[in-house]
DNA sequence: TTGACGCGTAGGAAATTTCCTACGTATGCT
DNA sequence: AGCATACGTAGGAAATTTCCTACGCGTCAA
């Protein structure tokens, strides 16, 4: 039974997001299509668990796949990951007006230095 | 024992954003500091639960604490969410990369439309 | 000083995640 | 056909996370 009944695309990008090997799996598709098993030598890491991570990465969206005989290349699709800027956004804008609050403050303190 | 032995403050970052409670927390903390009484009966949760994830938060820097009598009121310090912004830039370099790439193909196939 | 209240943390149970080896299926080479 | 290889997934052990109640400390009011 899932923690919580309503979850969105957002709480997805994050969970998937949370592990480091999968951020690092990310990393490594930025130099394009690779298989499991390239990516499983590259992170001395079990092909399965490889195949594991990027299963939650697929569902996701962040990664799409495609057959060539034998072999399976997965590769980068970057797209969800506007729905982490978005999340950024209140919290930029949140920051800005501190910002600015902070600066009229010192400018008060000390106008015109 | 820890699973990675050198975790970056990135890393952290995205942990503590992984579950849902705690960005509801942040979501909360953009109304301005409030208690974790508060913020428990706000979300209906137990108040030691909420502090345990106020204190991951408070690890990474994402709040702030401040003590007021008997009360201890927590704001939002969003500074370490710029590690995420940063952590974006390469994905979204490759997607307008992908974007520019589609666009030619699109205008060799039909051009001057 | 005494009692009520807000707080953080300890301790532990339940759920989840993560990683492995083992297995069965499909593809390509000889 | 026969064998090696690439693949996904099942099954299970170990570690981690999450949430609760119980407890002890500090603060305010009488």
């Amino acid at each position: 039974m899932p923690r919580q009944s309503r979850e969105t695309p957002t709480d997805h990008v994050f969970a998937a997001l949370a592990h480091p090997v999968r951020r690092d799996l990310l990393a490594a598709l930025l130099d394009g299509p690779q298989t499991a098993q390239a990516l499983a030598d590259r992170y001395a890491m079990a092909r399965p668990s490889v195949a594991e991570h990027l299963k939650v990465l697929r569902a996701v969206g962040l990664v799409g796949e495609r057959q060539a005989g034998r072999n399976r290349y997965y590769s980068l699709t970057p797209e969800p990951l506007a729905l982490l800027r978005e999340w950024l956004e209140p919290y930029e804008q949140f920051w800005r007006g501190r910002m600015s609050r902070l600066a009229s403050l010192l400018d008060k303190e000390s106008p015109h230095d």
